[in-house]
DNA sequence: TTTT
DNA sequence: TTTT
């Protein structure tokens, strides 16, 4: 009993902030951070470059939430993986309101390149498919994979195979 | 020019209700739909089944938003891709407040078999990448493919490589 | 420590045939499938309809081996997410030979309703991000997420806000 | 008339050799990439650490081959969006083989501050949907968006809403 | 080998 | 408001 649907959310941005960490009662993290996409496009009447930022709100829980708020930070570059999730509350008013956020699963630093001493810059991910928020830290796995001795190989990149014939190509179509 | 960063969306549910279709001023095609996704699990303590549903707001633009509301209705299940959007609008009381919708850009009818008289299910999707909403009835592709005669052969069903060593895996691991 | 980079594949497709499930050593399943995509465009200069299919090999371990062997059948329709590896193997001529696939980690079934006698539909996937293949039957979470009385709650439809003003998109983009 | 189901491929790795480019009798230019992402974890018997290196042919036509073997290079790190597609092709024994590649719709480089002189590190994409190989080279969008004046504004990160009930998250749950 |  |  899992999923009856997709609910799937693939972000690739940066970090407009820190990250924010708290923690529950029982010591579980949550991590939340906001990151931008944006589009770029030249105005059609005045040839204006022009661009548009979404920022997308995005809540970690438990051990990811734990590396999130020790590794990310202002500017950083991540790959995130999640899922949809809209949050009813009330504002001071008392008037219901509704913020949609992005729960991460996974998580990919891609800037272990202009980080400062991390050697690292892997991916990470949270335990799968549970309704979260979740509450205690997060036993992630352990799990060995163990394979065979006869397994089956990966593979290293196979000879090239001979290139299609280019030549045959269809050479006049205006696209 | 186009994106910076990555804001993708993929979702597969069904229609809480029948897709609100308007029109702008100039003619294109603006279609509302609602999606549900839902996620189920056992509660720890009492064993009891339980759920989540989650609802999605979906925009359409164009031509696609033509064919989500002449084809989609209560019940249909749908495979959307998009982007994530959240916009600002003022309520009665001057107030601001923020909607997150996904605005498609493809779309296939997942349940074809089950329609009434829908001959179709296939998928579409709209222009790529602009900045929506876009205004005119969008001119879908047009694009001719053309494969040249020579081209790489499309690939059917290789001989089955032989089965990787299954009595050579590791035997007792507890996962 | 568990991935380095992004691997993953979603489908969309029907089954070619029934699904082919063998069992290790050790009692775990492995069942295959066959999957096919098309698209579908119009030839530029005949103007003839033209499609090209893609043939996927999907391969399922453990738990989802057993559902998909189980309630899988040709022409099924399903979603799958997993991620792909290429494999190396001989063929009898001794030469290295390499076989690229789809391990899923997700499923759902897409035709319920045109089913004969399941009464299921739902999605199913298996512990993430091992290295597969594994080996036994994996255990399946069990994992009961347990929400506080007071946590956030899902939120049903808000009230919908004012739609963007149409009459002010530009007009005449032929686009 | 596009697509009957999805073939969705998304990477993230890195290169492990320079783009290599070749040109169509008309023009057209083809790149060709290997991306390599991996897996790491920790051996259940020996407590070493492992890792699998999976390496994914990717095709780039047209327009977004131009991009690629400009600006990538040995050891880049690109998120890709594509398409499976398994060609067809005879050994020098007059064998069928088969190769599965990824074709390229969407790039995104992501070591620009790692880069050398590089300003942009912006994400780039073909003309969607259209069977690849494409001829020339490709028209891309020319689209020019135009929002109208009233266009529904993005949203800049609004106030947070306040945080769910922590405190009630029920506490001792061991997962 | 599927699906429309 | 859907679906099972």
């Amino acid at each position: 009993m899992a999923q009856r649907g997709v609910n799937k959310v693939i972000i690739v941005g940066n970090l407009g902030q820190d990250p924010e960490t708290k923690y529950t009662a029982s010591g579980a993290a949550i991590t939340n951070v906001s990151i931008a996409t944006s589009e770029t496009w030249k105005d059609k009447q005045t040839g204006q470059a022009q661009e548009r930022t979404e920022w997308h709100r995005v809540v970690f829980f438990n051990r990811l939430a734990e590396i999130a708020g020790e590794y990310l930070r202002k500017g950083s570059k991540v790959y995130i993986e999640g899922a949809l999730r809209t949050r009813k509350w009330q504002d001071q008013g008392g008037q219901d309101r509704y913020t949609t956020e992005i729960v991460a699963n996974e998580m990919q630093m891609l800037d272990s390149r202009g980080g400062s001493d991390d050697s690292m810059g892997g991916g990470y991910q949270n335990a799968p498919s549970r309704p979260a928020p979740a509450q205690a830290p997060a036993q992630q796995g352990g799990g060995a994979p163990a394979y065979g001795g006869g397994r089956p190989q990966p593979a290293p990149a196979p000879a090239a195979p001979p290139a299609p014939d280019m030549d045959s190509f269809d050479d006049d179509i205006p696209f």
